[in-house]
DNA sequence: GTCTATAGGTGGATAGAC
DNA sequence: GTCTATCCACCTATAGAC
């Protein structure tokens, strides 16, 4: 009850627009789905997702935002658990294969194809999601070669866009075959060469 | 003067058609293209074009078997040059490389990602594109193995995906960075792996 | 906040003249 | 083969009633 507690459920209709949004982002991408499709799923009207959403730029913004925040604090938390280097590096992977199970590709990796399309202000949010992503990786990957953890040669910078780019394509391709194993096999093999 | 001797340039026109549609397919994407952006381009009617090509489905398939064709010749030139496995990989990456520099997608990483919107005859031209890949990924991988001038753990059918996924993968994200330099230090660091 | 109604534009596709 | 003209479905978006 941390938002309008007095109209009943305001910030729900939001969430669940998004919820489906996203869903229909992540496996159809930006131009494959429109208010229409969500309206019809959420049996209410065109003009009502305009309210909350007016423009299809913002309702791509807000997915965004809401994506990274969630995945950002996922990896807090895989932070917090004091996990061995390898350890997170095999739970990062594990994100991804949770989303792919579920039918979908990474909501970034989606836009980043999507690209050339998109609205000036989501580019920037999409590449901001994978420079937190890189982030991250690079802090793991610090710490994992510093403790004799990881091996690997290079700049972690490098290597942590590597390990990006090597999930997002996997993710595609097994997404492509509808074959979440492909990913699996993929993803332990890129964490084995450290 | 193979084809309509008669016509004076009745494969050309269908030719320029896919030049220019098979360039807004790698840059937008087959939800982010229209005829009337190829009819602008080229100056003539969208009736034209479907007179060449009835549905975009029809022009979809047309472009991935060109596309398909051109890239697997581009492998039997690689073949017949006799080069070393290493050596063959780097060609390979670079096929990509060349793509992305002309401010490209692969057509068919593209379409992967376009994957769930697409009418079931391009699904399966797009997955045959990938086969293709694979197979020649895995020869030249069991080749390298078999001389010792390649080492890895695994199949080379695991191996031969993951350098597809990682290469289709890093190609997008240096494209949304509009750095293509990060496509050749990811390609370089997975080749110099094996 | 959600609705009806509608605007104004674009999507893929077709008929028929030339 | 290319054109004009047109169809109908769909798109994003807005105005105004409830």
């Amino acid at each position: 009850m941390a938002k309008s507690a007095h109209s009943g459920q305001s910030g729900d209709s939001a969430q669940r627009i998004l919820d489906v949004a996203e869903r229909l982002l992540q496996t159809r991408g930006f131009n494959g789905f429109s208010y229409a499709d969500i309206a019809e799923a959420l049996e209410v009207t065109k003009a009502s997702l305009h309210y909350h959403f007016p423009s299809k730029a913002d309702l791509g913004r807000r997915l965004i935002e809401r994506y990274e925040q969630t995945f950002l604090a996922v990896l807090k938390g895989i932070d917090a658990t004091g996990a061995a280097p390898r350890e997170k590096l095999k739970r990062y992977a594990r994100i991804y294969a949770d989303v792919l199970r579920d039918n979908r590709m990474c909501l970034c990796g989606m836009l980043a194809s999507d690209y050339a399309t998109l609205p000036k202000a989501m580019k920037e949010d999409v590449r901001h999601f994978f420079d937190e992503n890189e982030h991250w990786l690079v802090a793991v990957l610090e710490q994992g070669r510093k403790s004799g953890a990881l091996e690997f040669k290079g700049s972690p910078l490098d290597l942590a866009r590597v390990i990006v780019g090597s999930l997002e394509g996997a993710m595609m391709l097994a997404r492509s075959y509808g074959e979440p194993a492909r990913f699996d096999t993929a993803a332990e093999r890129l964490i084995a060469s450290l």
